[in-house]
RNA sequence: GGCCCCUUAGCCAAGCGGUAAGGCAGCGGAUUGCAAAUCCGCCAUCCCCGGUUCGAAUCCGGGAGGGGCCUCCA
């Protein structure tokens, strides 16, 4: 048994959980990822970067963790889609899994270990369906084969949901091949021109649900610590699943089911076929990926989260003063934060030094911060402490006059351990591992000579007391969107978006 | 119709039985030649009505409003 104080709500048994593994030290998580026929929005990124952290954390714990996406590139929608743009299958789902991917590496998610395709594990597929079909849970019908929904004792148990009930309803897609309406597709007899594989029951292509089971029971075994995805695949896709793979071997399928609430524009989710979907790739050429990331932590995972510009924009002004306080830093200490090496995992919190407050209070907020990310990985609250800290450094940098250079040699160690601890629960987030990109314009050495002159004949008129002069220059870069501070090593600019 | 979930200040948001974190915006102050930045302070009794409890934003019941799923969807 392991010793943490983490707990995980469980989508299964709607409570929160302590946090076992199947094998101690080790967690396998699964993460349902897009099927790729269109470029992704910012809802498919939540997911991502949600287990990205889940992952980032569960590492500082000790845990060797492995994390799976799945790429479902063989499906109806991307038949239709490459015949609409006159591609084939394979080149359209290339692309876009291009796409997806790329996404990913911008927003920071850097810790998936696999990206299973569907079409590369068509043979597994194939190897479970027959098991199944074999053990009576499923059967052929006219080139398709179904999974027989009413064979499964506890089908429903993951969204409380009664085969009879879905009877009744008779919403779902009724087929004269089915036994029972709620049954599924394992397997799709191939049309004429439809891409197909061989099989048992003739050409064809698997079913939806199928492909999650047979990859991650390849990759992660039989049970799964943690399965995630957005809570709209708790139904059909999750419970399918769930029914396929314990049908499938007899053993639990899942130890925790985790859903992300899902993002929204206005009132509405963002969806493909809702039309309403802001395009990742697009987004990025307003927004910088660490305000996204940001935007994206900063609620609880299992809220719905609301798309607005002026929420980006809002993340953004909140993040510039984390931004100015790494120049801060730097400006103290000659180093960058982006440099700094910083502890990666958890580990008894270090006896308080002898006349060390502020250090003291540092280590209450890393405590603190620490239980948020136990209490089912809220970052939200995570995110709370980290601007407190960020007021606690600024707050002993001006008290001990650090930029002035009048800190003593044990406030500055002082200063830089608070600092190394910001680093640290930064890197569980995933944020702050590089400057911003409003400092590419700083990388200008035309521009930044030509303010770097400004500034200084400023500096000549407040010497000699010329302020309107001085106060000009100052009003006129402004209105360029060059800000000045004057501080007392000398004035220092930015430009501001 | 069935199954889930949500409702906290102007906006976003944490909170999971002991008298409301944090952010954005706003206001006041310190600092500054003036600014900027930074710091300090101010700014909610938690949708409504009942109930349980010594004590509830937090538990139970009812109501109102919003959302998701039941068909493809992260």
């Amino acid at each position: 048994m392991e010793a943490n104080d983490l707990h995980v709500y469980n989508t299964l048994t709607r409570q929160k959980e302590p946090f076992v593994t199947v094998v101690p030290g080790k967690v396998g998580i699964y993460l349902c990822g897009p099927t790729v026929y269109k470029p992704s929005h910012l809802g498919h990124m939540v997911g991502p970067v949600i287990f990205d952290t889940v992952k980032r954390y569960l590492s500082y714990l000790g845990y060797e963790v492995t994390f799976v996406v799945n790429i479902t590139d063989i499906d109806d929608k991307l038949i239709v889609e490459a015949a609409k743009q006159n591609t084939t299958v394979p080149e359209l789902a290339e692309r876009i899994t291009k796409d997806y991917v790329k996404n990913l590496e911008i927003l920071n998610v850097t810790g998936v270990d696999h990206l299973p395709r569907a079409t590369h594990h068509v043979d597994a597929i194939i190897q479970m369906i027959k098991v199944l079909v074999d053990k009576g849970f499923a059967y052929p019908a006219a080139g398709d084969v179904y999974f027989d929904v009413t064979k499964d004792e506890d089908y429903g148990k993951l969204c409380h949901r009664d085969p009879e009930q879905m009877e009744a309803g008779a919403r779902i897609e009724v087929s004269d091949r089915k036994r029972n309406p709620g049954d599924f597709a394992l397997w799709k007899g191939a049309k004429p021109g439809e891409p197909f594989w061989e099989s048992p029951w003739g050409k064809g292509r698997p079913g939806w649900h199928i492909e999650c089971s047979a990859m991650s029971m390849k990759l992660l075994g039989t049970t799964l610590d943690i399965h995630g995805g957005g809570l709209d695949l708790q139904f059909p896709h999750h419970e399918n699943e769930l029914a396929q793979s314990e049908s499938f071997n007899g053993e639990p399928f899942v130890h925790y089911w985790m859903h992300n609430g899902l993002m929204k524009t206005g009132t509405e989710k963002m969806s493909k076929s809702k039309g309403n979907e802001i395009v990742v790739s697009e987004l990025l050429k307003r927004h910088h990926p660490e305000t996204l990331r940001f935007f994206l932590l900063s609620t609880h995972y299992r809220r719905p989260i609301d798309f607005s510009e002026e929420r980006l924009e809002e993340v953004r002004r909140a993040l510039d003063g984390f931004y100015r306080f790494f120049e801060r830093f730097e400006r103290i200490t000659k180093k960058s934060f982006f440099e700094l090496q910083a502890p990666t995992a958890r580990r008894p919190i270090p006896p308080n030094e002898p006349a060390a407050e502020f250090v003291a209070e540092v280590v209450g907020l890393w405590e603190k911060f620490l239980e948020h990310m136990d209490d089912d990985f809220n970052t939200g609250g995570a995110i709370g402490i980290l601007f407190e800290l960020l007021t606690a450094l600024n707050r002993f940098a001006d008290a001990n006059h650090l930029e002035e250079g009048k800190g003593s040699e044990a406030d500055l160690r002082a200063f830089q351990r608070g600092v190394l601890i910001l680093k640290e629960l930064s890197q569980i987030l995933g944020v702050f591992h590089k400057p911003a990109a409003t400092k590419e314009a700083g990388d200008d050495k035309l521009l930044g000579g030509l303010i770097q002159l400004l500034i200084d004949v400023r500096a000549d008129a407040r010497k000699n007391k010329n302020f309107a002069l001085s106060d000009q220059i100052r009003k006129r870069l402004g209105e360029l969107g060059v800000t000045l501070e004057d501080r007392t090593a000398g004035s220092i600019w930015r430009i501001e978006n």
